[in-house]
RNA sequence: GGCUGGGUGGCAGAGUGGUCAUGCAGCGGAUUGCAAAUCCGUCUACGCCGGUUCGAUUCCGACCCUAGCCUCCA
């Protein structure tokens, strides 16, 4: 029995999907003015493995991440770069996806754009004007009056009164109260806009994704994810409109990642602390950064520095050393690992837990090996690839993970060409030699290993 | 101030009312020409103070420290 640990509630609970074996799950994507960082890998990452394992578990899985492509920061950098919003985004959205494709994430199935939403929206809007839930403001923007909702601040756990004491909140005239936020913005002059009822203007950040999901997934849906940081207001707002719209409950579960930290302060860009993607994958493949988010837990925080990478690595050559040279072989069905596996991703995802078991399973085709049983080392061994991939791990061939590009330094047939002089060195007890040739190797970064009269290399 | 979370061994990071996380590092052994890899064994833990209990790192209460949200933010 899957287990979620829902925001709304805050506590695990059974998982039972508003439809038999169906799921329909939304998360918050990017706003598209720059490049990823981390934390938005961490999204990426972790609702991908969701995504996995619910398929993996027999789910059919319908799966929507937005991308926002208007809002105020792209019509400043857009501005800032003389350029259209939309060559902009477009860039933007292109170094998104590669950085995705990079990470092994999966395409989700529907990656709505704002700005192709916006009919959707206005209806909306249209919708809570009518019924009482918003406002035009004096200065033509249309506003929610939060006041109306009476379940306003049930998924953060805040009263109206709590926030209202608060002091961070900015006066604005055109406002009711100061908890009202913007569902449409009027235009100021040569800014992007769409017409609608109530003049030129463009959607507020809310309201998009309240209007893509009920348009992608219904009124009403299971899983609803994104960055802790969303919780509030942005997953309150779209709990407000869409209730107040539709009149019943909006999600029935929602979830909520942990931050990457630096030096444990939380990684974003006013802190200007913030590592882009492209960035580390300068330094670290982007197996060992899926690594390093998995092994902890997704609600976890998560801090980033050299040391848990290069943990990263390590770990990842000890469970491809394990599947090197092994020949293809049925994975044996309903094994106790993978029940145990399973069943601790039933329990709120547990990937640190299942990360364990891959290391379990490694150590026994580690002992097959050793006792001459190829047959039982390869089916675990196709067993230890069929339960990583469902965390998106272990996809490449062992030999690739180990031999890499090969684009710097030696090339591969000159490490052979050096390997067979070896050989023969070692055959004549060139013990000097030999480990000469190794040293020499070893000085451009390529190991050696000899094994039941084979040697073996990699790059480190 | 209000609301959420954390504090685990040298490091990272799970988990549990009473034998084992896991990975890296360390130590001992096996194997190896020597290594590397691998296997076997092994040492370092549960912020602090009380309470409940036969027994608490795990439950409860106080305290200390710490992160996040309350403003755009994954």
């Amino acid at each position: 029995m899957l287990k979620i640990y829902n925001s709304l509630h805050n506590r695990k609970q059974d998982f039972i999907p508003l439809e038999a074996n169906k799921i329909r799950m939304y998360v918050c994507g990017m706003t598209v003015y720059d490049y990823c960082h981390l934390g938005h890998a961490r999204v990426m990452v972790v609702f991908d493995m969701v995504y996995r394992y619910l398929k993996a578990a027999g789910y059919e899985v319908t799966y929507v991440r937005n991308i926002t492509d208007i809002d105020d920061k792209i019509i400043k950098r857009a501005n800032e770069n003389a350029e259209p919003f939309t060559a902009l985004t477009a860039r933007f959205i292109q170094a998104m996806h590669e950085d995705e494709q990079a990470l092994g994430v999966l395409s989700p199935t529907h990656e709505p754009r704002a700005t192709d939403n916006i009919p959707a929206m206005l209806a909306m809007i249209s919708t809570l004007i009518e019924q009482g839930y918003a406002y035009v403001g004096s200065n033509r923007d249309v506003y929610y009056d939060v006041s109306k909702f009476e379940g306003y601040g049930k998924l953060s756990g805040r009263r109206l009164e709590d926030l209202r004491a608060g002091e961070r909140i900015a006066i604005d005239e055109a406002k009711h109260d100061p908890l009202d936020f913007v569902l449409w913005k009027a235009a100021k002059a040569g800014e992007p806009a769409w017409d609608s009822p109530w003049g030129l203007g463009r959607p507020g950040w809310h309201i998009e994704c309240s209007a893509m999901s009920s348009s992608l997934l219904g009124t009403q849906f299971d899983i609803h994810g994104g960055g802790h940081d969303l919780k509030f207001p942005h997953h309150e707002n779209e709990i407000a409109q869409s209730e107040a719209c539709n009149g019943h409950q909006y999600v029935n579960y929602w979830m909520h990642n942990g931050f990457i930290q630096i030096n444990d302060e939380k990684m974003s860009k006013s802190l200007n602390n913030f590592f882009t993607i492209r960035d580390v994958l300068q330094v670290y493949k982007a197996e060992e950064i899926r690594y390093f988010i998995l092994n902890s837990h997704y609600r976890s925080p998560l801090n980033y520095s050299h040391e848990p990478l290069d943990n990263a690595r390590a770990a990842l050559t000890r469970l491809y050393t394990a599947l090197r040279d092994l020949p293809n072989a049925e994975a044996p069905v309903n094994s106790e690992a993978e029940q145990r596996f399973r069943a601790v991703l039933d329990d709120d995802f547990n990937t640190p837990e299942a990360i364990a078991i891959l290391f379990e399973l490694a150590r026994d085709i580690n002992r097959f090996r050793r006792e001459q049983n190829d047959l039982a080392a390869a089916e675990t061994a196709a067993l230890l690839k069929k339960l990583a991939g469902i965390l998106g791990l272990l996809e490449r061939e062992a030999e690739s993970w180990f031999k890499g590009s090969g684009i710097e330094g030696l090339a591969d047939a000159a490490i052979e060409a050096l390997i067979q002089q070896r050989l023969l060195a070692r055959t004549q007890k060139n013990w000097a030699e030999s480990d000469r040739i190794r040293d020499e190797l070893k000085a451009q970064g390529i190991l050696l290993e000899d094994q039941a009269g084979l040697t073996t290399w990699r790059r480190v």
